[in-house]
DNA sequence: CACCATGTTCCTTG
DNA sequence: CCAAGGAACATGGT
């Protein structure tokens, strides 16, 4: 599910179900998950706190809670990884093979899935340090960017996945901002010029408010074990005001040899640091 | 069986 | 100290 628009999808979904609720108890199937945090510890702190409000920084969910015994704020730190999910179902439901951490709400369960368990649901903020600057807050511009570039030599699309550069960038929207911007993904980043910085920054800001504005409009009740055959939890599924899948939305992603949608080339696909890059060789030139 | 997968961190090498 | 590359993590789909 994971890239930053997801994940601000996410948020938005839950932010309201959330709010108010009160933890009666915690259960957690994976300790993996949690660490650095122990089981006791996360049990302590969550056990009869109530939910404020959820968050999200890059591709990171902040949920806020109010302690139960001196209502003091603390925050919990939630990464969905490659496969995680988030969801509210009633109590009577069955726990999906892979709940990594289920919160008792009352009537309900709030249920972290995680298939490969490389998310995170713990106490330990500190991921968040290191992170560079949201691509949506309104001072992201290439001043931000252009000063990191201009020091690297790694092809750009590398360079973007960096999350110390900008954070919430995977590799889906990697290539499709580049695509956008009419830009190489092979191209080392020092030698950007201005001109296409501020195109990148640009593309990278309109690929991810699209996909935000695409699949917000689709309902997210998605109880495991379900669509484990598209990419995406939402957005799958056409209606009559959006007749294009989400998928569909995604102009080079996962389109090797499809026709580019400006010029028909056959898309390309290319490893770069182990990951699939995928680009038009006569749009995106040198 | 082989290969691929939306992410991050750790280790090694230069 | 830093940049860069690759393996590791764990499971499932094709």
């Amino acid at each position: 599910m994971p890239e930053l628009p997801e994940v601000e999808v996410l948020v938005r979904h839950l932010a309201p179900l959330l709010k108010n609720r009160t933890v009666e108890n915690v259960l957690v199937r994976r300790e993996r998950v949690i660490r650095p945090t122990r089981v006791p510890q996360l049990k302590r702190k969550l056990r009869g706190a109530a939910f404020r409000g959820v968050s999200r920084r890059a591709k990171f969910l902040v949920f806020n809670l109010a302690s139960a015994s001196n209502g003091k704020p603390f925050s919990v730190l939630g990464h969905l990884g490659m496969s995680g999910r988030m969801y509210l179902l009633p109590k009577s439901a069955p726990l999906a093979k892979h709940a990594a951490v289920v919160l008792d709400l009352g009537d309900d369960h709030f249920i972290f899935e995680d298939t490969r368990y490389f998310g995170r649901f713990t106490l330990d903020l500190s991921p968040l340090e290191s992170l560079g600057p949201e691509p949506l807050d309104r001072s992201f511009c290439s001043d931000q960017l252009a000063p990191a570039l201009a020091k690297s030599t790694q092809p750009i699309k590398v360079k973007l996945l960096d999350q110390q550069l900008v954070a919430g960038i995977g590799n889906i929207y990697a290539s499709e901002a580049l695509f956008r911007a009419r830009i190489s993904p092979k191209r080392p980043a020092r030698k950007l010029k201005p001109a296409q910085v501020a195109a990148l920054c640009h593309a990278i800001r309109e690929v991810l408010e699209e996909a935000i504005r695409f699949g917000s409009t689709v309902p997210l009740n998605f109880p495991g074990g379900r669509r484990s055959d598209s990419l995406f939890y939402y957005g799958t599924q056409p209606s009559a005001e959006n007749p294009r899948t989400y998928e569909e939305r995604l102009l080079v992603y996962d389109r090797e040899n499809h026709p580019c949608v400006n010029c028909s080339t056959p898309i390309r696909r290319i490893v770069h640091a182990a990951r699939s890059t995928f680009f038009c060789p006569t749009c995106q030139t040198k």
